[in-house]
DNA sequence: GCCAACGTTGGC
DNA sequence: GCCAACGTTGGC
């Protein structure tokens, strides 16, 4: 199976807040960088699976798995004004910024660590890893994802 | 908190 | 359309 793989700062929204949200999910927002939100604009579709990925934070890594429940619409927080990703720029006729829903689907027995990840040839063209890479939401392929399920 | 690497902006 | 300056990301 392939998938995608979401990265997110675990004091906003972590794998664990996102099992809390139950079967209701939630918003997957803030994206804003171009070539990310193409991808969730335009390759992101329901049922899709997502591995989340902690950054900034204490134990960095992959966390566990989600599953896609909306596809792309407009990201609401581009216009609420007392939101930190508020776009002054973006209007409702032609919002710049995308959004996607997500559903908890399973929490890792750990969080596999990106040395690890780092360490394994097989993901070694995984972006995540990749030198500089930025990307916020990237694809993930089917050996990739074998490859990391294996870790857990 | 530091800083390398990247993306975006804006003057020309 | 170039590119320097600036802002942001994100691991350490």
């Amino acid at each position: 199976m392939s998938g995608w793989l979401f990265k997110t700062e675990p004091e906003e929204l972590s794998i664990e807040t996102l099992a809390r949200r139950g079967a209701k999910g939630a918003v997957w927002e803030g994206v804003r960088n171009y070539q990310a939100r193409n991808m969730l604009r335009d390759q992101v579709k329901v049922d899709d699976r997502v591995l989340i990925y902690h950054s900034s934070c204490k134990l960095i890594g992959i966390a566990g798995i989600a599953r896609v429940i909306k596809a792309a619409y407009p990201d609401p927080s581009q216009f609420d004004a007392k939101s930190i990703y508020f776009d002054a720029a973006s209007t409702r006729e032609k919002p710049r910024w995308i959004a996607v829903d997500v559903v908890h689907e399973q929490t890792f027995k750990r969080i596999i660590p990106l040395a690890e990840l780092r360490d394994n040839p097989a993901l070694a063209e995984l972006p995540l890893v990749q030198r500089g890479s930025r990307l916020s939401v990237m694809p993930v392929t089917t050996a990739q994802w074998k490859t990391i399920l294996k870790m857990e």
